[in-house]
DNA sequence: CAGAATCCTAACAGATACTG
DNA sequence: CAGTATCTGTTAGGATTCTG
């Protein structure tokens, strides 16, 4: 997803939100570093579905916006952690709302199925 | 965006909701309609960066999901209205999370342009 | 007014191979 | 282990034109 679509300066909250946050797998990232750090491999463990490029490249994203940050062990193997800084923090209440609400659906959903 | 490119069997409640959400706009256009019914070009002039061809495709697909419903009145010329299901208004905390943390980046911004 | 259809390009994103 | 590089097919999405 191209950065900067969204225009902040227009003042639209949601759209500020999307700014930082709409990335394909950004909040699953940050959903996955609420309970704390997390390493690259682990990450990808958690997310099949998103390929090691595309988490490189969220990660990056991430990153730049100052939402998380990375910290590398100079061992070998090389080693690294990332976590969510004071500023990522902030965003827990919006990921909390979006776990839970997909917490319903997903009961919902499987609700429906046994009914079927 | 692609349908469907989340696993919601895998159970991650935040890949469920970004199932429905993660539209470019998606979430935008919940946000406008969380006010009151709006019509095609109303929220279009509200969402300028949009352009009418993608707010039609995310309308669809918003309604494919049950989120939104349309009314068309049989006037000419056509007059149509969105709203939220009910379905849809489940999501009002997930979009009024995004809301509250981007005033507060809104606001942090404006802050450190002062600043400077 | 509220879209649908078509065309076209840039950007996205998978697969694979390579590196410190 | 934790990525990067490259290559390539796919999709997103703008511009424009058309319609009931």
């Amino acid at each position: 997803m191209k950065r900067h679509i969204y225009d902040c300066q227009k003042g639209c909250p949601v759209e500020s939100t999307l700014q930082i946050i709409a990335g394909k797998w950004k909040s699953v990232i940050i959903y996955h570093l609420m309970t704390g750090t997390e390493r690259f491999n682990d990450l990808q463990k958690q997310m099949p579905d998103c390929s090691r490029r595309m988490l490189a490249l969220q990660l990056h994203e991430l990153q730049a916006d100052g939402v998380i940050q990375k910290k590398v062990y100079p061992v070998i193997p090389v080693k690294t952690e990332y976590s969510l800084t004071d500023f990522g923090q902030t965003l827990r209440p919006v990921i909390t709302a979006m776990e839970t609400w997909g917490n319903l659906y997903n009961q919902r959903a499987t609700r429906q199925a046994a009914t079927n």
